[in-house]
DNA sequence: TAAAAAAGTTAAAGTAGTTGAAGAAATTAC
DNA sequence: GTAATTTCTTCAACTACTTTAACTTTTTTA
């Protein structure tokens, strides 16, 4: 899943999309994503060659699905270039953002993709992006071939899990424009890139109120 | 930390306690610490006797805290028996509760424990508790020696995320009442446990709030 | 086992955030 | 490049939840 990771620039999280394999095995640049394992393993040209014949590239337009509700989330994604939300809708049919997830994260349903079982969740690309795919069986092989790659998931999943905590923290203490200020603090990048309607989904208030905090806030 | 985990019965989270280590080398039953690892990987005897040779054991008096903010985390507590609450102070003195931890979860900060940074959180024993700490140097050593733990942990951690990521969606898009009847559904056991003071605070909501759905749900 | 303290209940008044509706601004689509 | 659609803003009425306070019940202490 992405979640809160918006902005922590370092380190993302965990969760993935479904998709057909593509087909054509192009040339890919996976350079960001050995670059980001190397930030907590070292690893050999061996071991990175196969990192790279198992991973899958795709590419998303702007409002295409990586995930819909009910589907089995069969990757785990890299992002490498480009915005995705995951989000779920509510039996009154108002959608409530789970995660924001940008360049050198990572997206998914983990729990649709360890178990699969199908997802609750909708990952939509909210811009052009290029994602770099692993499919469970893949994912499962890398474990065994490059047993390193458990610690950097481990570690990645661990940062995943401490924002997480914070953001529950933040949501049963704080007010929806502390929120505000802490989300515009801690991810000022994505003011410029996310609809305001769907932060507001994020922040777990609506729209209109959004609007109303925006203004005070601004006054000052 | 415990988080949701509450009633998830088979799997816990990650989280620890600060504490000095107990002098006297006392046997100790880690059965179950073990039961636990083995429900993931298999163990040699050999393991089993170097786990037993780096956690200590530690009595916790109901109401003696486990880690106070300010403090460093320094272990990480698998619990034995008891009940064990973590819980924040906002800037107004009230009380927000992460996870509540019973028999068979881990609990601690682990932020705190994996940075060596002052924690935010306190850990609390609601009832007298058994529990089995391990330290960062001792982990770390562990996850040397036996590199099947570190799988143990990742899949530890990754459940307790994914329980983290169904409590962010429920507090974005249900009420109270819709929380407290799922929180009961999900924990059940907790309702003779831990006070309503307690569930109020990990519902996010005021125990007068909850005393007055209470009533509301039992007329039905 | 009695006194003190803490937790839970009830009710009334207050407030943070929602709803609905209408217009303005920005984005998308042809 | 203009119409259609979506997003954002503003306002007024509304509601879910909080606050305060007084009372009752349960738990703790000694």
């Amino acid at each position: 899943m992405k979640e809160q990771r918006p902005a922590n620039s370092t380190d993302p999280l965990l969760v993935s999309g479904n998709l057909k394999i593509q087909a054509p095995k192009q040339l890919m640049d996976s350079t960001k994503l050995i670059n980001h394992f190397s930030k907590h393993i070292k690893l050999t040209t061996d071991e990175i060659e196969l990192i790279n014949s198992l991973f899958s590239q795709r590419s998303l337009k702007k409002r295409e699905f990586l995930l819909k509700s009910n589907q089995i989330c069969r990757t785990e994604s890299f992002i490498f270039s480009g915005c995705l939300r995951t989000y779920s809708i509510d039996e009154n049919g108002f959608e409530h953002t789970l995660t924001f997830a940008v360049e050198d994260w990572w997206t998914g349903d983990l729990l649709s993709f360890l178990t699969e079982m199908p997802s609750f969740y909708n990952i939509v690309a909210l811009e052009n992006s290029e994602i770099l795919q692993i499919t469970k069986m893949n994912l499962d092989k890398l474990y065994v071939e490059v047993p390193k790659l458990e610690r950097y998931f481990r570690l990645l999943i661990q940062n995943a899990y401490v924002t997480q905590q914070q953001r529950i923290i933040q949501n049963l203490s704080q007010t929806a424009e502390q929120r505000y200020l802490a989300f515009i603090e801690k991810y000022p990048a994505f003011l410029q890139r996310i609809s305001q309607k769907h932060i507001a989904s994020y922040l777990g208030i609506t729209p209109v109120f959004l609007s109303m905090l925006r203004k005070k806030v601004s006054r000052w």
